[in-house]
DNA sequence: CGCATCCCTCAAAGCGCTTTGGCAAAGGAA
DNA sequence: TTCCTTTGCCAAAGCGCTTTGAGGGATGCG
């Protein structure tokens, strides 16, 4: 059934029938309670191109994910964000379109998105310090919100964040403040925004409390478990080994706890850890009292809904200055924290 | 730079530019490489909308995910599902959209989803085991593949699946092989057809091995992490506890190690561990030699590539009789298990 | 030279919708 | 009564593409 038949059905011509679905005033109640009963009855819904096409708006939200074609790993934050995304999307009516594309073609797979016109905004995930996605969207004039920043870049920006150096601050004060004197960070991609900022702030709090950085003592990686587990092996292993650790996610700290009880020590009293926990729904850490790894905490849903919003408002309106907003995280304390051993 | 203004361009009309960049015969070979270098200097891409309009092909595929609205869960093994799947649409021009869908939508979300025509196929994630999503395809006429199988569904479909039930019980053949006469399954959610499946096969290489199965050693939830942690430690401390345990998921059977580590027991020496490995690239299994679990592995971004090219092949050819495949899987023997205690 | 054939190109009709620009009928004011 | 506004509806023109049906020009054949 399609506008044509409906209309005929209705004995009513195409405009009527389409303004009064659309809520347009030219059309008396009655008219449009009949219509609206009429579509309901036939099961009758406007072809999505079709709208499109008209209208000149997809109605279609994109999501790049880069692929590194060396480095292929998916990030497993990556559900529980569009989870968040996708709730919002739905409530006003949008779609959303995903994409993976190997790094080198990105620059051109962006263009193309706007030249092809099948989405109306991007969310640009995981970007690098002087992301070069920025400037081309701002020249392209395709809306979008980053999920994170791009400390060098100068455009201006939309973007959702959480405060990822004061978060590391935070936590690995924590530690410190327990009198750990030798702490360990387990960090990601440090070529990647997020985990630049984290370094900083893992630099801080260890000026803050008159301690050196150790170069032994922060590695940058992939943040899977294996990796959480080979490095904690090896710093163990020093001569001066550490006896706390700041890690960058809950699965990495997974294979920490993993070593640091491999070598016959005890979670929480001979070494202790801390972690950025994502408040991932297949991984929560503990339950909401009693938590089991101390550190950061901070739901990568919500930032995903709050992306979703923020890029939906600006798609209405295009010319408005850039928003941005931080996430709030939270410090927890669970049991894989305790004083310094003497 | 649409199609009318670069046939104008060019001094052509719009049908010649058309079929030289479609590739149809009718057109000079000369003329098409005019036509092509012209649209490769202005950039000119075909408006995806207006095309599918005029094709009647979305060149896109819908995956719907079910959203429960009480175990609102993510399923971890997602991101690289569609990684996979993701792959093969790009390699041939299709689009992927994503839906997050609560479940007492999900009839209508189907109905609307052919009425709109924004999509040309669909992918089916976790069916249960008499999944109603597969006759209303049926009856709709969209094509879909689905991931996994609905084992009481009597119609035909077309699905990629691992062999859940033979894993299973090659998994638990082994560990009842090293002399385990008490053996837990820690499963996935028991009305899902997989996990199903899984219980079968369990239960089947308990009676080869002429073991009885025990209630108090079989559960079955959403499998996270604190699930795994949490059974484990309520089954260790029962008066005659396992020796040995099966579990649905890696990420679980972190959970099942650390509650037998808390327990003050050693993995492999005192009680061992297997698992299913869905092979994500965020949480690898220790290495290609050298696994860390032992258990059976398969790769579930190989499911997305097998799932996305049956689903295309379906689409090109809509009159076939449905089809289906089956992913290997590999035993694999790391550290966790190892003879049962005498 | 006339006619049929093939090759290349074109104008125009759709795909299903929204939206512009009317136009009659009804109602209100003078 | 006449004139002017609303009100409620419609015909038709797009949106940008593909595809049908047709035609002009060059070539080959008798």
């Amino acid at each position: 059934m399609n506008l044509k038949q409906l209309s005929e059905q209705l004995g009513l011509s195409q405009t009527t029938v389409s303004r009064a679905l659309n809520g347009y005033p030219e059309v008396s109640e009655k008219t449009r309670e009949r219509v609206r009963q009429a579509a309901l009855a036939f099961n009758y819904k406007p072809n999505t191109r079709a709208r499109s096409l008209a209208t000149g708006r997809a109605m279609a939200i994109g999501h790049v994910i880069p692929v590194s074609t060396q480095q292929e790993m998916v990030n497993p934050i990556f559900g529980d964000f569009v989870t968040g995304a996708g709730e919002i999307y739905s409530q006003h009516g949008y779609d959303m379109m995903l994409s993976l594309v190997p790094d080198r073609d990105e620059e051109s797979f962006y263009r193309d998105l706007k030249i092809k016109g099948n989405v109306d905004g991007i969310v640009v995930h995981s970007p690098s310090m002087d992301d070069p996605r920025i400037a081309l969207l701002n020249e392209l004039g395709l809306p979008y919100v980053v999920h994170g920043r791009a400390s060098s870049v100068t455009l201006p920006y939309s973007w959702v964040d959480v405060a990822n150096a004061s978060a590391f601050e935070e936590m690995t004060g924590h530690l410190a403040g327990l009198g750990h004197r030798r702490i360990a960070l387990i960090n990601g991609i440090e070529t990647l925004d997020f985990a630049h900022r984290r370094r900083r702030g893992f630099l801080h709090a260890l000026r803050d409390a008159g301690l050196e950085a150790d170069d032994d003592l922060m590695v940058s990686s992939d943040m899977t478990e294996s990796f959480g587990f080979n490095e904690t092996r090896r710093m163990l292993a020093l001569p001066n080994p550490p006896t706390a650790f700041a890690v960058a996610s809950l699965i990495t700290a997974l294979g920490v706890r993993r070593a640091i009880e491999q070598a016959g020590l005890t979670v929480g009293r001979d070494v202790s850890v801390a972690t950025f926990d994502d408040d991932l729904s297949y991984l929560r850490n503990g339950t909401e009292d009693a938590p089991v790894f101390s550190g950061v905490r901070s739901s990568v849903r919500e930032a995903g809904r709050r992306v979703g919003a923020i890029l939906l408002s600006r798609i209405s309106n295009p010319t408005a200055l850039p928003a941005s907003e931080m996430i709030p995280f939270r410090l927890v304390t669970g049991t894989t924290s305790g004083p310094a051993p003497s």
